[in-house]
RNA sequence: GCACCCGUAGCUCAGCCUGGAUAGAGCAACUCCCUCCUAAGGCGUAGGUCGUAGGUUCAAAUCCUACCGGGUGCGCCA
């Protein structure tokens, strides 16, 4: 698009690279589709960038732009509305679902791990936020045709179990536990976490690592009660994995991976445990076997990762992971180095924030301030109900799945709204607020198409025979879409899909406020622009993995 | 103590990577618009020393340095 304008600047006797640098695309429509500042002309043409751009003007060859002026410093080209709004229309009605993707990620696979609760704990929402992000970064990737591979990493083996195995043999019993599982398992994990436990909970986990029979039985019971209510979550999320795994799984494989680390020189005794220096990196020190013996995180992560290079052969290995744990990440990636694996490099933490609460402090689990997903879930969709009852009567199932579509946006918008790598304020009642910049408000807009389509048919031949402000700047937002997705695949940047979606919303609003659509002169290619503004809609809400629905 | 992140309107956040035209939204406040395709909407008013101080530049919220405030991490948790 950009083309017509690189060549009629070629008259600066810039070069094309040069040029195509200079180039803005300007915040304001008033400025034009593409803007060409001057200041870097002044100082060789040795005249201001005022004179620049009006001596410019006079010499380029407006054929094919509507407008080419000179605004101060600025020269701002206007491309062709008609051409503009009839190519980008029937692309999109043409393309549909794939209007935006691209090719770039052919055979290539990323990894990416994500969510990854620890299943010693209730799902609580320090875990949403890596769910909700990995899920939109898979689908980013997809639309780029990567293959991608989620792995929700369960936290199923560790020093926590030990503690939980305590709590459970001080305090619990199998009939409390059966009859509400969940917020039973977490007070046997407050119990098992005092200190005056502390060693007798490493002692059960190291029982547990050397398959110790009662350790074993119940651990498998506290993870099948876990998995059983994290699945039912996942579903009314609409989130899907493509493996389920776990560092038990890992455990097997610990003496093999330390053997390796031994054999590459890497590995050092202090105080009795098993370490590799990373002080020459400014790293400290990677803890890879405890005193007593006993694995830790890192130490399975680093066979995780290998593994993985086996399984899947990724071009990228994404760990959708909270900011808090950097350092553990900056250490493997450095591990895996020197242990001469050159596809470290592709391993990217893909840092988030903490959710903070409203008086922006983090949530946290030891002070009880833990806000349990399924709770938070169900008080969203009876707030969605409510909302909903207000202005229709439906019937118990459409109420019920219109009402979780609507959550689901609420969540998954107003968290991936926000810059991922930055603190957050979960704060719901914004979340789900029905008015202003929010999941509802675009479902909203949706459904406003929609019912507009509904009721007439649409043709595929529109004429235009002029293209008015609202019509233009809604256009606009629809041509920027495939390359909003690029960079937001680039950055791994949901948020920019987010943002996206709601001006692109907002210009549909004013555009539905200020243009009567159906039974008007323009009917044909109006309907046209709504039918795209649905689809391209619909597709940035599939990739931040929010559904879609007909009616609200 | 060291390292990293944040500080933009009363509140919640964009914008910063890649410096440019009057710093954008939403909420809250104050108005206006349903004889018209969903008012869960739209128009408008008001609200800003972009933490502070320097520096680089024709140009700084954006880049650099120092400082202040908040958060996170730093060997036997994950």
């Amino acid at each position: 698009m950009s083309a017509s304008v690189i060549n009629a600047l070629k008259l600066t006797g810039l070069s094309e690279e040069e040029i195509e640098k200079l180039i803005e695309r300007p915040k304001d429509q008033t400025h034009g589709d593409f803007a060409f500042p001057c200041f870097t002309l002044a100082k060789t043409m040795k005249k201001s960038p005022v004179h620049i751009a009006q001596d410019l003007v006079k010499r380029i060859d407006k054929d094919g732009f509507e407008k080419v002026e000179a605004v101060g410093p600025y020269i701002n080209f206007f491309l062709d509305s008609k051409k503009l709004a009839n190519n980008i229309l029937n692309k999109i009605m043409k393309e549909k679902k794939k209007y935006g993707s691209n090719s770039s990620g052919k055979g290539k696979t990323i990894v990416i791990d994500m969510s990854s609760p620890n299943i010693a704990k209730p799902f609580g929402i320090g875990h949403l936020r890596s769910t909700i992000i990995g899920n939109s970064i898979s689908e980013i990737k997809k639309f780029e045709s990567y293959k991608t591979v989620k792995i929700n990493y369960l936290g199923d083996w560790g020093t926590q179990f030990g503690k939980m195995i305590v709590g459970y043999k001080k305090f619990g019993n199998e009939k409390d536990l059966r009859k509400d599982p969940i917020k039973y398992m977490l007070q046997l994990y407050v119990e098992g976490n005092k200190e005056e436990y502390e060693q007798e909970a490493r002692d059960w986990f190291r029982k547990l690592e050397d398959g110790n029979k009662e350790a074993t039985r119940l651990w498998k019971m506290f993870k099948e009660i876990s998995l059983k209510n994290f699945n039912a979550i996942y579903k009314k999320l609409g989130v899907e994995f493509d493996v389920i795994s776990g560092e038990s799984l890992y455990n097997k494989k610990m003496d093999k991976l330390v053997i390796e680390l031994e054999k590459k020189g890497l590995l050092e005794r202090n105080d009795g445990a098993l370490i590799v220096d990373l002080n020459k990196e400014g790293l400290g020190v990677a803890l890879i076997k405890k005193t007593d013996g006993a694995t830790l995180y890192i130490t399975r992560d680093l066979a995780v990762a290998i593994d993985r290079c086996n399984n899947y052969k990724f071009s990228q290995m994404l760990y959708e992971v909270g900011q808090e744990q950097k350092l553990h990440f900056k250490q493997l990636f450095t591990i895996l180095d020197k242990m001469g694996y050159t596809w470290a490099k592709n391993c990217v933490h893909v840092e988030h924030g903490l959710y903070l609460d409203q008086d922006g402090k983090k949530f946290s689990t030891r002070k009880g301030k833990t806000v349990l997903m399924e709770e938070i879930l169900e008080e969203t969709i009876e707030l969605a109900k409510s909302e909903i009852k207000k202005r229709d009567n439906l019937e118990e199932n459409e109420l019920n799945e219109r009402a979780r579509k609507i959550a689901i946006a609420s969540i998954f918008y107003g968290d991936l709204k926000n810059h991922r790598a930055y603190d957050m304020v979960f704060d719901l009642e914004r979340f789900i607020s029905f008015e202003g910049d929010t999941g509802p408000y675009l479902l909203y807009s949706l459904a406003r198409a929609n019912s507009m389509l509904e009721k007439v048919k649409i043709s595929k031949n529109f004429k235009i025979t002029s293209v008015d402000n609202y019509e233009r700047k809604l256009i606009n937002e629809l041509s920027n879409f495939p390359e909003i997705v690029v960079s937001a695949s680039k950055e791994l940047s949901p948020s920019s899909i987010a943002h996206y979606a709601y001006n692109l919303a907002q210009k549909f609003n004013e555009f539905y406020h200020s243009c009567q659509v159906i039974g008007s002169k323009e009917e044909k290619f109006r309907l046209a622009i709504v039918k795209s503004f649905a689809q391209v809609l619909q597709n940035a809400l599939h990739l931040l993995g929010i559904p879609t629905l007909k009616k609200m």
